[in-house]
DNA sequence: AATGAATGAGAATTCATTCAT
DNA sequence: AATGAATGAATTCTCATTCAT
């Protein structure tokens, strides 16, 4: 049996859906390698331990952010509105896309309990997700401003997420990023950036 | 050790404690034994099972939300305004204590996942979170949109009591509770419902 | 099945048995828990790991040695040439026991290498065992040549213990012990230290 | 890495030292492998399996003491001081030196406990040491003597390696191998054999 | 010759649970 | 009520070995 059955890639894919579906904890190197169609030993191969594992399945769906996610906040060719609108859609389709789905909202803070490596990485995703964020409304309000939009719009995203998926029901997320939109498409008509200052 | 006397209250109160530090997962019938200042097969005179203890325990966090959080917002004695910044005070109070802390946002969504039985009671909870917010919104709001600022408040809460834990930062907790507590005062001064509606 | 099926001496017992006879790298807690009539589980109720479980066999031999045998070495009561008698017949009897056997010299050196904490336990042991040879020698001989002789005798009678064990003979050791007895008996009667001095 | 071009007699010496340093059962396929530049496959092609790799690793080693150390006790050229001093000088120099180092006191011995052919081989190795020796003694004392004297010098060596090791001080075996060169020589001054006999 | 993917057996260890005392 | 010995299944990880390329 010598054939290449798998690569890195595959194995770390199907990490992120069975932690995402058991949890980290609860998914067993052996559950891993039968998902990918190996023995439990031929994972070793690949990754030196279940952490480190962990720690690329992490980096991965970061990384994918950034370029499937985040990068619309960052595309100057695009209106804020735009902005918004396409990089929530984009994190819509991961969030309660099976295969992608949200890792650090639910995975991701239970492991970051105990292993301080990962809750260093979840820290470094959602600073990018806040910054991201932020920059879109930099374009319409003030940094204090900016600043308290996005924390408050990522809370939100976070928190319908987890209802979402604690009563199973996409519409929490779903209702929350078509209100998180609205909120900057109506500053657009009212220009009474005061009366949304602590809204 | 002060020679305290064990009973299942005091059992219940010690898992609590590990379970949020630990998460259900890491914390064994040992550990809870020992904080009991038990030997581990004594935990069995009391809970049939790791689960059973584990529901009684979200059950009891569930009664002492009911009873000291969301109690206040059915208080008709008091203002809308009062009791929505009672409920939030005791529940800030109660999330950000080592002791108590949150146990539905990580430990119930973690263990939710594989324990159907957990996710019921999870469920349970939140619901009557979501009821006690919307019961104060509609002393001003129509149904719809009570409803909808009331899933709101709530996931905007949770978001940044997650925030909270990774960054391991009060503010940003207290930050959201401050927010949302300043747009239900704001709406008594400005009437303006429609303006609220959507942000 | 709560009766008590050993006690932490059993164990030690046959680890010691075990290790000797099959080096402690092959020694599994598989084996040991066998030899116990335990599930291999059991054995981590009285040793928290297999190194510990390690520690404890060798002081235990250690203890055994200072009590049955380096004792002769400081009872006043008996003659030098009895002490030094008393002792290597002593010593024989254990070295040459398949029950309890040599572990320092074989097993101790092996896993000395790997593990620095069991290096220091056996140095603890080598040098008990060269104080105790060397204070009967310093009933005839001036501190430098007590001190001498005795690295010498713990030496040969070590290397030879090696070679009994790999030649399957226990004349290696035996004679080894009654050479060394002999060289002390003789001082005796020639009363010419010098001539012993490096010989 | 000097690209060394890699053949057997390389694995050869990168196992004997990895085996010295980290015994038998604590070096890997995959560290000798590392140590060669190879991948831990590519040593199949060399050798067919570990046990394989150290029966010639030991056949190796005692190759090389039949050549450089024990040649000298037949070099009939020298005088049998002459004849002792060259050949521990030689064994001290290879038994204290990091790369070749002592394998068949404590490796050997380490081994031979489990692979009942690794013992046959350490003994071969013995007995042509003790032959080497006892060669030398045959020119001053007879058969009966030299025999013993030369049991009690490999004796006495090997416990004296076994101490520099386990105390990690060269000084135990540097004295031994004086001492016994001291009791050659000596034995020319006195020509009393009977004084010696015994001691 | 060399690789490196894959295996499979086995290692130490953890832990919820049971139960005789 | 409490203990603590015992279990047995599960878990992470190691490693010598094989073999298609």
């Amino acid at each position: 049996m010598p054939k290449q059955k798998v690569d890195e890639q595959l194995i770390i894919i199907e990490s992120l859906k069975l932690f995402r579906k058991q949890s980290y904890y609860h998914t067993s190197m052996a559950d891993i390698a039968a998902a990918c169609g190996l023995q439990k030993g031929s994972l070793y191969h690949y990754f030196p331990s279940k952490e480190d594992l962990m720690k690329k399945v992490i980096r991965t769906v970061h990384e994918y952010f950034k370029s499937k996610v985040f990068a619309f906040a960052y595309d100057k060719s695009l209106t804020p509105n735009d902005r918004l609108e396409k990089l929530f859609d984009a994190a819509e389709e991961i969030f309660l896309n099976e295969e992608t789905g949200s890792l650090m909202g639910n995975v991701g803070v239970e492991s970051a309990l105990m292993v301080p490596e990962f809750a260093e990485l979840v820290r470094h995703f959602f600073t990018d997700f806040f910054h991201a964020i932020k920059t879109i409304y930099l374009d319409k309000y003030p940094e204090d401003i900016a600043d308290e939009l996005a924390e408050r719009s990522v809370a939100e995203i976070e928190g319908s997420l987890m209802f979402s998926r604690v009563f199973n029901d996409h519409s929490y997320l779903k209702n929350t990023i078509k209100r998180v939109l609205n909120r900057l498409e109506k500053s657009n008509v009212t220009k009474r950036v005061e009366m949304e200052k602590i809204n």
